[in-house]
Order: structure tokens, then sequence, then C-alpha cells
RNA sequence: GGGUGUAUAGCUCAGCGGGAGAGCACUACCUUGACAUGGUAGGGGUCACAGGUUCAAUCCCUGUUACACCCA
């Protein structure tokens, strides 16, 4: 016998167990041989994250379509795995540093650093996902991937050294955004620009040879420092005459030109503006428009470096900012101020720290040649975004994306498998400074060594692993290159041999040392659906499984992550990756707010889960996930569900103690009663209705349409009139009826399976304790198909008797008929088919409606109240009880009604317009009600002169 | 500044070219042998505003307002 209600906490666990014990998870568990697959990869998760609502949304639409699949008896996988997190896990293992005092990274050394990083992840990396387990998902533990695997980490390298063959990832100096408290490069991406209120500086700067001087407005003084000249429109009759002669610009004393570019807008400030390249994304343009070299002004952390006045030196960006104002405002140069609202670029993550543009060596991807494929398939249709209106946004991103900066200052991460050397004396570049070292780049260190050997002939190649800093590899590299400096000179060259007998071999060892910096997590992550089943070697998962099928993400990642699977899925495996990509909204809380941890509002899904259960907060989730909005999530709706579990289970209670146990080979088509052939009927519809919704990943349809149907059909309908049939003595109609209640209820917990899979797996074991043997458990079950069960007639009838019922519940509590009190029904004016029916169900009539007996007549009594219904009046005899002035006014409303339905339909069906255009099904329906209508109204009309 | 989306019952949200819906909340009644985490019945909406298209608009189009988000 089941407990009065079912407690999920006790039964969460075991079930899960069950599941892993069974091996359900695996791919292709439960799945017939040669069957279809289906395949989803998580959005892996930080590994330094924990379960937030926004996971448990994702991963239970991926889990509600995972078991679906399954049930389909589909070969399914569900790819699970953890993302390194390059910066946020750094963070955290140097924070735990700093707060166990223990030495930072810097001391600690790259290797021992990474050691410990190791170490972190192996303690705390594993979290989240044991946090998805508890919500259920049914992923395929024993695949679990990390984006730092070796196996993925070859990929990586793999992609990395294609596309640098491929001239798709160089090396460049460039202007990125740079973090000043992390120390490294990051990405468009990651910033963040925030409205801010700022100040709009006008500096008078002096003409050099002149009395004249030229204003130029900035939001950043400090970056005067780093001015290398002032820029005018062409075509500004102000400045016309000034182009071509020099400033001199003040503090710093350096000579610099003014240039004529259309970057200077005449209407914006004074119509010039002071050029900072090495500070400024538009200026470092300006700057390379006109070959003007950048001077950068700062240090690594956004302090003043030793380009600037000695007083300056140090001094961090705000500091340096306001000193600088004060000397500008004390030499006269600062003329006036403006308050302006101005774009700060942040960082995204923490909103704090001001992101500065910095002039550096870093890796790029060429991200425009791979998006014009990426950005075709959508465009053709081969990957589709659901709700379609993200394709827009991502055109609107492909069709203008920049270079992807993908080196990061970091230790965590990929490291970037290229080694640099020192250039030869015969290399054209060997005096450019701007062109760097010699660059190789490999898969594997022994490659490298090849590769660098080809250019340094018969040279020994040693590589230092201890950093481009360490003191012996300086001493070596300079070795070596002093004596390639000194050979390209043949007098220097023989006084060195002179001096040194072993003057020819100081450069025959080369010094190697490997790029310090890895790459943005991102890039790991955009290999993930491939690099997951074993990419680059051509394993059975991969042949099996890729392309995926449903990508499920929310549309934050879009660009991070999402047009970068697209590119790098085409780039390397030929075909996109997955061919839907489903956006789900953002959940905020029930005033519309994004959740936040400072602002308190955030609702903790394992919370929910320990309160409502997985599977009402499961339920949930699924019922508010409409396309294309973000959902609003109030605790009434967990608890509402939680309540649905409860329903459920007390249906089930319900059928096990009235003897509903499963008959072997039992074929609902075979049954008599109208009641079991229209639940079954209903069933079928309930199934489409689901499977339906779920091929078009409208969740909430079929959420609600399962809600609907279990409560609203089998509970309160189907089971209330069942009673009757229990409690009888018709043996026949009992047996039919608890075999078909049985069978209902299977078909209602594989259909609330993917969305319940808790309770539904526990009831099917416990409905599993009587009758015929399960063959196996639920999740590997399969989905419902009952198709072809419909049964109209038993429809109709049914569709009758909850009408007539629901009539004589309502005239009951208008007239105030006591809850208890039995009343007589008098039927008046049946025909054959009312007749029997009232005859087949008078027992589910008598009980339902509260009656004491069912009688025919053509004589209605005097104070009666009646009820419409077919060719049919249904008579209330209630003198006594009846108030005939109520019954009076009730039937005058309904009659009101029906004579404004009346009103409203002769409008139309008198307009020649309308019988002209409209469809002719629209014109019949509507005569067919007008009819109907009519023929209510005369018989409520007679009922009331029955009154009088 | 450019773009996208949303506006429907007190709240959270579905829906849709031809009869305004659900859950919660509310009111009344009911401990009827599954379930009070329940049952029955009910009240409650100018479908944001203004135009337009259409025989017909909550739905399609345009504009306005408000809110949200994305990009610069």
């Amino acid at each position: 016998m089941l407990e009065k209600t079912y407690d999920p906490a006790a039964v969460e666990t075991r079930i899960y167990e069950g599941w892993q014990e069974a091996g359900a998870f695996k791919a292709g568990a439960g799945a017939k041989p040669g069957a279809e697959t289906f395949s989803i990869v998580i959005p892996p998760p930080n590994v330094t994250g924990s379960l937030h609502i926004g996971h448990a949304l994702n991963n239970t639409i991926q889990d509600i379509l995972i078991r679906f699949e399954r049930m389909r008896g589909k070969d399914v996988l569900w790819q699970p795995g953890t993302d390194h997190a390059g910066i946020a896990t750094q963070m955290i293992v140097e924070r735990q540093l700093a707060e166990r005092q223990q030495p930072g990274r810097r001391e600690m050394g790259r290797e021992k650093f990474l050691e410990r990083v190791w170490e972190w992840k192996a303690e705390s990396g594993g979290t989240i996902l044991n946090q998805l387990r508890r919500l259920g998902a049914s992923a395929d533990w024993s695949r679990e991937r990390f984006t730092m695997d070796e196996g993925l980490s070859e990929a990586v390298r793999k992609v990395f050294v294609t596309l640098y063959e491929k001239g798709l990832i160089y090396r460049a100096k460039r202007l990125v955004n740079w973090h000043p408290g992390l120390e490294t490069a990051i990405s468009d991406l990651e910033v963040e620009n925030i409205e801010t209120n700022g100040k709009m500086w006008h500096l008078r700067y002096p003409i050099e040879g002149s009395e004249e001087t030229i204003t130029v407005a900035t939001t950043r003084p400090e970056t005067m420092l780093g001015d290398v000249a002032v820029a005018v429109h062409p075509d500004d009759e102000r400045y016309k005459h000034l182009v071509g002669k020099h400033v001199i610009l003040p503090i710093v004393g350096r000579r610099i030109p003014i240039i004529a570019d259309e970057y200077a807008d005449p209407e914006l400030g004074s119509g010039a503006v002071k050029i900072t390249p090495a500070h400024d994304f538009n200026d470092f343009e300006v700057g390379q428009r006109h070959g003007l070299k950048p001077i950068n002004i700062f240090t690594t952390t956004a302090r003043l470096n030793n380009t600037v006045p000695a007083e300056y030196r140090g001094l961090d960006r705000f500091e340096a900012r306001d000193r600088i104002i004060s000397e500008l405002e004390a030499l006269s140069v600062l003329v006036w101020v403006d308050d302006k609202k101005i774009m700060v670029p942040y960082d995204e993550k923490s909103k704090v720290v001001v992101i500065e543009p910095f002039l550096t060596d870093q890796w790029f991807v060429n991200a425009e040649v791979l998006a014009r494929p990426a950005l075709a398939s959508v465009k053709e249709g081969r990957t589709k975004f659901v709700p379609k209106a993200y394709e827009n946004t991502y055109y609107a991103w492909m069709e203008n994306i920049k270079p992807w900066c993908i080196s990061r200052q970091l230790w965590w991460g990929h490291q970037i498998p290229a080694w640099y050397g020192p250039r030869l004396n015969t290399d054209p570049d060997f005096n450019n400074r701007d062109a760097g070292p010699k660059c190789f780049v490999a898969e594997t260190e022994a490659e490298a060594i090849r590769l660098a050997q080809s250019y340094y002939g018969n040279r020994k190649i040693e590589v230092y692993s201890a950093g481009v800093n360490a003191p012996d590899y300086a001493k070596a590299l300079s070795t070596f290159e002093t004596a390639q400096r000194d050979r390209m000179n043949a007098d220097t060259w023989s006084m060195r041999k002179h001096k040194d007998p072993f003057a020819e071999l100081s450069d025959s060892k080369v010094p190697l040392h490997r790029d310090e910096d890895v790459l943005d997590t991102w890039f790991s992550s955009a290999l993930w659906p491939f690099s997951t089943m074993g990419w680059p070697h051509q394993t059975p998962e991969l042949a099996k499984y890729y392309p995926t099928d449903v990508l499920v993400t929310g549309f934050d990642i879009i660009f991070f992550w999402v047009a970068r699977m697209m590119m790098m899925g085409l780039e390397f495996t030929g075909t996109e990756p997955f061919h839907t990509v489903y956006m789900h909204a953002l959940v905020r809380d029930e005033k519309g707010q994004k959740m936040s941890k400072t602002k308190g509002n955030v609702i903790d899904p394992l919370e929910l889960v320990d309160e409502y259960g997985a599977d009402a907060t499961r339920f949930t989730l699924a019922a508010m996930a409409a396309q294309g909005r973000d959902m609003r999530l109030a605790i009434a709706r967990v608890e509402g569900y939680r309540n649905f579990v409860t329903k459920l289970w007390n249906a089930a209670r319900f059928l096990e103690m009235n003897g509903c146990t499963r008959v072997e080979a039992f074929d609902p088509r075979a049954n008599t009663l109208a009641l079991n052939r229209w639940i079954v009927g209903s069933t079928a519809r309930a199934v489409a209705t689901v499977t339906a919704a779920l091929d078009d990943y409208k969740f909430n349809e079929a959420a609600n349409a399962a809600y609907d149907f279990v409560w609203g059909t089998f509970c309160d309908w189907y089971i209330e009139l069942a009673k009757p049939v229990f409690t009888g003595d018709d043996e026949a109609a009992k047996a039919e009826t608890q075999a078909t209640a049985a069978f209902v209820l299977d078909q209602i917990l594989k259909l609330l399976h993917p969305f319940m899979p808790f309770v539904t797996e526990e009831l099917w074991a416990e409905t599993g304790k009587t009758g015929p043997a399960r063959e196996k458990l639920l999740i590997i079950s399969e989905w419902p198909d009952l198709k072809g069960f419909e049964d109209t007639e038993a429809q109709a009838e049914l569709d009758w008797l909850v009408a007539l019922i629901s009539g004589i519940r309502s005239v009951r509590q208008e007239m105030n008929v006591p809850a208890g009190a039995k009343i007589k029904l008098l039927v008046v004016g049946a025909g054959d088919v009312t007749g029997t029916r009232v005859e087949a169900n008078l027992s589910a009539l008598t009980r339902l409606a509260r009656l004491d007996s069912v009688d025919y007549t053509s004589d209605v009594p005097r104070d009666s109240a009646q009820l419409i219904l077919g060719e049919a009046t249904f008579v209330l005899p209630l003198a006594g009880v009846i108030d005939l002035d109520a019954e009076r006014t009730r039937l005058k409303r309904d009659i009101a009604k029906e004579t404004v339905e009346i009103d409203k339909i002769d409008k139309k069906l008198g307009n020649e317009q309308f019988l002209a255009k409209a469809a002719e099904e629209v014109i019949e329906e509507q005569r067919t009600r007008r009819a109907e209508a009519e023929d209510r109204r005369a018989r409520l009309i007679e009922a009331l002169s029955r009154l009088s």
C-alpha cells in the first residue's frame, strides 16, 4: 500500500542510483540495434560553478529531450563534462592561497601552481555535476569530459596548428582589451560598456612657432602623455591652415603634428581631437593611417611607465588623471570642463575593473574567414535557431565579426603550442624588431624542435622551460644573438675569433622557449561537440553521435560559444555540429528582475529540490519555458506542481486500493464501456499533443497538456466516474475498468516521465509489484503510441455526461441546495440517445450529482429548476428548497446570454460582405451556433414560463 | 545612437484572424472511503494606447507610450 503522500527526499537518491546501476544513462541504453541516434552535448559548466536556476532550466530541458528520445527508442547520448574556465579557476586558487597566507602564484612558479589548481579541481570540480544528478540529469557520466583532459587538449593543439598553417591564426601587435587586475588580454565579448557620468576636458595645446593654440576635447586627460598627434577633419575650414604644423605637447614637451583625418568630427567638441594610438581603438587606426608610432604610457597594471616625465612614473591611471588635471590647470592648458555621459569599458564579470586598450603581442583567429560558412549554414537552414528570432542576432554578429584574440596571460589553460627562437642573421627580419622572434608552431615539442632544426641547420636546439625571464635563458639568447650580429661584419668577427678561440662555437646552441600564454577558454569550448567524442581520432562515437542534434543554451553565450562551435565544427569536421539550437529564456525573479547575489533575490534550485522535490522543480521550469520570453519564477508555481506530484501519487494509490492491476496482453480497443473507451481515446489525444509539443520544443505546451489530462480528465472525471463501477456489482464492468485504469496509469507514467522522472519511476516500480512483471525500468520503456485509439462516440457520450453533472451541480449551488442533500431528477423530452445515455450512466450520474432518483416525465412540476442539455430538459423539483425569484433570475440571465450571442451572430449573418467573402465552413459554423443558441433560448423561455 | 522583444484576470503566464484561457490568489460551500498538497461552484479582463488592413482584429501592419535585453 502506497503512503498517503509522496516524499521526494526519501525516494530520489534511491531511484537515481537504480538508474545508474542499470546503466540506463549509458549511450545507447535501451536502444534497439540500428536505431536512429540522438545526441546532445551539455554546455559544459565551469568547474568553479555551482548550480543556479539557469543551469537547472538548461539541464531540465536537455534531460526532457534525452529521456523523451530514449523512450522513443533512439540510440541516445547525452555527453556531460565541465569547462576549465581559465580566469575564474585561476582566481579562485589564487584567492585561496592568499587566504591561507601561502606563497602566491609567482612565488610558487608555474609548475607548482598548476599542480595546485589540479588538486583544487579534483576536490571541488565535481560539485556542479553532482548537483545536476540531484535534478535527475540522465547524462552518460561514464563519458564525462573536461576541457583540459589529454584528449581534448590534443584536439586543441591540432586545431591551433592547423589554423596557424592555414594562416587563420596569427600573432600580431595590436591594441587589445587589457585587464589590469589580472594582467591579461581578454576578448571583446568579455568587456561590458557601461554608461557612466564622466567629464569632457577641453585642453588648449600651443602651436609651435605661433601665438595660436588649438583646443582638443578628451574624456581621458591622463592619456595626453601618450599623444602623438592632433587630428582635424580635412574639410574643417577652421583648421585647414594648421594642418602640417606642430603643437608642443604640454607637460611632456613633445613636438607632435597636426594631421587631417576624417575621424575628427567637426560637430563634436572643438572639432580637433588628440591622437593616442596606444590607448584608444579609434586613435590606433588613425595612427596606422598616418604612420604614427604609438607611445605606450602604461605598465601591465595600468600604472604610468618610464616613457612619461619622472614625477608621474609609477602612478595609478586614476591618480595620474587628478595630478595631470591639476598641472594642466596650473599651466592654463585646461580651458573648461563639461559633464558628459560616457561609455566606460568594464570587465564583464566583475563590472568593477576598468578595461584598458593596451598594445601587446597576442594571438588572433581570423574569424572573418571561419564565419563565412557558419553564416551560410544558418542562412541556408542547415542549422536552425529556436526561436527563429535569434538567427538575426547571430547574423548581425557574424557579419561584423572581428579578429578573435585568443591568447591570455594566464597559467591555467591550454598553453599555446608555439616555440620561439632568435632569428638568424640571414633572416630578412633579423634587424626588424617589430617582427619579433622566430616562431615554430607544432603540436609537440619534438615536432617544434624538428621545425627549428630545419631553420637553424645543424646547430643544437636547447629548450628552456623556466620562462623567458630566467637568467640562463637570457644569457644563452644574448650569446647567440651577439655571435650572429658579430658575424655580419667580417672585421668584427675576425677580431672576435682572434680574442676567443671558441668564438665559432658561440652560436652553435640555439635557445628555444615555449610561449607562456594560454588560450582563451572558449577556444577549447568551441571544439566541445567533437573533441568530447575523441576527435582528432576517428572514433566509433564520433562516427555515430556526431553531428549532434540539438544544442540547448541561453542566448547570452550565442557569440561566445554557439557561433564559435559553428565555425570550428564546419572547419574541422565539414559539418554543422548540431541541426537545432534551442535558446531558452533567462530566469528572473517574480518581479522580473535578474537574479543576483547582491540583490539577494536568488532562487537556489537545490533549495527548491530539497523543499518541493526534483520533479516539482523540473515540472515548473518546463511548464514556464515558453519560447522567446523570459520567465519570472514564482515559488507559488513550484508549490502548485508539487501538489500535482501528490495528486498523481494519490490517483495511483486509489487505483491500487481498488484492485486496478495491469492485465497481460490487455487490448484497450476491446473495451465495451463508454467510460473506458472514452478515457483510452482521451489518453491517445493527450499522448499525441505532448509528443507533438516536444517535437516542436514547446516544453510548456507539453507540460500543460500532460497536467490538464492527468488532473482535469483522469483524476477529476475518469476516477470519479469509475467509483460507482468499483463499488457496483457488475463484475465484468469492474474488471474492464480496473484493467483500463491500470493501463491508462501506465501511459500517464510514461507521458510524465521526461518531466517528472523520479515519482513516475517510483510508481512504475510500485505498480509493478502486482500483475505481470515489469520487463524494464520506466526510463528505458517505450514512449506511448496510441494512434487510432480515439473513440468519437464514447467521447460524445462522456462530454454529455460531464456537461449534465456540471449543470446539475451548478444549479444546486446557485439554489443553495445543501451539499449533502440528495434530490430528484426528472427528464423531459429525452430522445432515444439521451434515454440510453441516462440509463447507462445512472449510477455515476446519481453519485456525482447527488441524486436520489431519476424519472421520466412530460409533466413538469411547479417550483422546479430546469436545465437544458441537447434535446432534453432536466428538471430538479425543488419545492420548499428553491427560491423562485432566484431561479427566475438565473433563467433570465441565461436567456440574456443567449440573446447576446444570437444578436452577435445575426449581425454577422446579416452582413452581405461576410456571406460573400468568409469561408464556407465559417459561415456554416455561425449558422449552427445560432440555431443551437436559438433552441436553448426557446427552451429557457419555456422553462421560465413554467415557473409563473 | 542602432536593433530585438514584451505589454492579456490581483499575481505568474499560455493562447489566437471568426465563441477571452490556466495556475496561484480571492468568495461560498464540502472532511462524500485516493488526495484539504483535496473536492464543488463562482466572481474577476476596453487583451497598453492611437490609427490602418480585413466581411471580421486581442491576434496582421504602422505609429505612440512603458518595460526588458542586445550592439555601438
